[in-house]
DNA sequence: GCCAACGTTGGC
DNA sequence: GCCAACGTTGGC
């Protein structure tokens, strides 16, 4: 799952989160909201399950890559801030009295990897196994499956000295 | 700030 | 349903 790190200033208010934003939260548990991508919302709805880890990815900012790991705490739900006209990620097609038409996850941080593995890295290892990663072979959508062997190997990365 | 990739919109 | 125009993402 991608987030912008970096401050970012959208109708006003910053939409910045990073894997240290989350950690800082209440619970440190935060609602996944404003994806606006029908392939990332399918997946939040459709396929994210409670304990599912997730790779928490760092996008559009200094360095790019994983930062951390998070899990789902609570499964698919309508992101009201698609509704509210004063949030940044309003969107004036959703109709608050009919279906939802975005929806959303709660995550709660579970670590920060011990360095940050960035897009560089990763980008290394698209011959061999991170050939297939989605991230490497399509980019651009802000959810995004990973296999199990990609998790895994990316995290033994960030667990490892560079 | 540039721009390639690609998703969305809307006329036909 | 096609596809050109347009908008967004996100690395660089």
């Amino acid at each position: 799952m991608k987030a912008e790190p970096e401050t970012r200033i959208v109708k006003g208010k910053d939409v910045r989160f990073s894997v240290d934003d989350l950690a800082a939260m209440p619970a440190a548990t935060s609602p996944w909201d404003g994806v606006r991508n029908y392939e990332a919302r399918n997946i939040m709805r459709d396929r994210m399950r409670v304990g599912d880890q997730i790779l928490f990815y760092h996008s559009n900012c200094k360095e790019p890559g994983v930062a951390g790991i998070a899990e789902i705490v609570r499964e698919g739900y309508p992101d009201h801030t698609a509704t509210d006209p004063s949030h940044p990620y309003y969107d004036a097609k959703s109709n608050p009295e009919g279906p939802p038409r975005w929806f959303m996850v709660d995550v709660r941080f579970v670590h920060k990897l011990s360095r940050l593995v960035s897009l560089k890295e990763l980008k290394q290892h698209h011959d061999g196994k991170l050939r297939n990663m989605v991230l490497l072979n399509r980019g651009r959508l802000s959810v995004q499956p990973v296999t199990q062997e990609e998790f895994e190997f990316i995290v033994a990365l960030g667990s490892s000295d560079a």
